[in-house]
DNA sequence: CAATAATTTATAACATGTTATAATCCAAAC
DNA sequence: GTTTGGATTATAACATGTTATAAATTATTG
């Protein structure tokens, strides 16, 4: 006889499993509500009551990786400037594991334009940033009049819109990693003191050298360019 | 007696321009398939025939901006460096025009996640990115081993990244316009020589000032904060 | 144990993007 | 001028996310 909140908490898990069970199948988050309600083994009914939407289900989806994420991530250990690139490549290494699950979670769940995305993705990861450059201005590698937010802002922001793109199937996850690297390391070095350059400009051109590497005619690919 | 090339013409420009009327009219893209057809005078399916989807009209209406955005932008004078700037600002003032109008556009061209999008957005402003990148290194401003693909790369990606947010509703022009600067300031110093830094790091300063003053505890709006 | 009230269920319904089909129209070809 | 064929039209249909409604279920309360 399972309490009114257990059968409820147990319904709930139920969903989710049956999203993750339908994702990691097909590859994509092509279920039907409808299917996702048979394969839970409740009511079409019963995911609107639960979580309110589709968006809302892949979300929680979402999330249940971004534990995984942010826990390795707090096992880390790395200079104050290593660490930025160390925490991308996590990511990296953990979007590698099942690629086709993430890339489905990542596109679905940014599905209506991201504005309830950012909470679960966005927004975490923008306190974790301001952190790293906190550490990394203290230590002597940033200018002591960088701004936390602004620098920590744009880094999300950039490594957001990679993830993106590589959710939508436009570059592999090798450039991924690639371009947040050189990215990440130009940003950086924008806002570096002397000390911080000094480590920053010969990775620089390491980075660059990758990055390039990828591309055909040392050209990114932007894709669709021949459509118009 | 129209030839039937110029009826089919007919037909597709009535289609965009209903578009464009009701967009203007609601300031979203809410608009059904149906209630275009009605407004055009044509049938529900001629849209279908004519265009593939209501995602390619949107695209099509993106274009048309695009063009204008285009021609303004050709005509843009301006220093090596403080044209990344000004080329910036145009756009803002642009979106100002018709702010409602352009978030609509924007937001639903971008609604399948931006595969088809970037032929019509993504793709040309890279080349145009590329173009300035290699005219201030030419300057003198950035160090002669930057690649311009990789830079122009990484300046595309966070204007893109900015101009979604605002058409997201996360933002208000002026910090769209005000990010975006901040950025480019912060990635083209990082590869900047010590003429291009000179002028860069007093300009950095002012912008993330202006970046931080728009912010209500001096942290940016990610949004959705409050609501895990 | 009986009454209550919260949830789920089954079901229908709606709006939407999209596709299919057959009928109709009309410029183009002869 | 008649025929032909490509395009549009009217219409129905489908899948989907979502909402509404009434009935059934079941933990909780007394």
């Amino acid at each position: 006889m399972p309490t009114r909140e257990e059968a409820k908490a147990a319904r709930r898990e139920a969903i989710i499993n049956a999203a993750l069970r339908l994702m990691y199948a097909r590859g994509d988050s092509g279920f039907s509500m409808r299917a996702l309600a048979e394969a839970a083994g409740v009511s079409i009914a019963t995911p609107y009551n639960l979580f309110g939407s589709k968006q809302a289900i892949m979300l929680a989806v979402l999330d249940t990786g971004m534990t995984l994420y942010e826990e390795r991530l707090s096992r880390l250990e790395a200079d104050e400037l290593d660490i930025f690139f160390e925490a991308v490549s996590l990511a990296k290494d953990l979007y590698a594991e099942a690629p086709k699950f993430h890339q489905a979670v990542l596109f679905s769940a940014y599905g209506d334009g991201g504005r309830d995305y950012r909470a679960v993705f966005g927004d975490p990861r923008f306190l974790f940033w301001k952190m790293l450059v906190e550490r990394a201005r203290e230590a002597g590698f940033l200018d002591a009049d960088i701004d936390p937010n602004a620098m920590a802002l744009a880094l999300s922001q950039q490594f957001f819109i990679c993830i993106l793109e590589w959710a939508y199937g436009e570059i592999e996850l090798e450039e991924l990693e690639s371009r947040v690297h050189y990215t990440f390391a130009l940003l950086l070095n924008g806002a570096a003191t002397a000390a911080g350059s000094a480590r920053l400009k010969p990775h620089l051109k390491v980075l660059q050298k990758h990055l390039t590497s990828l591309w055909p005619v040392s050209a990114p690919r932007t894709s669709a360019a021949a459509s118009r």
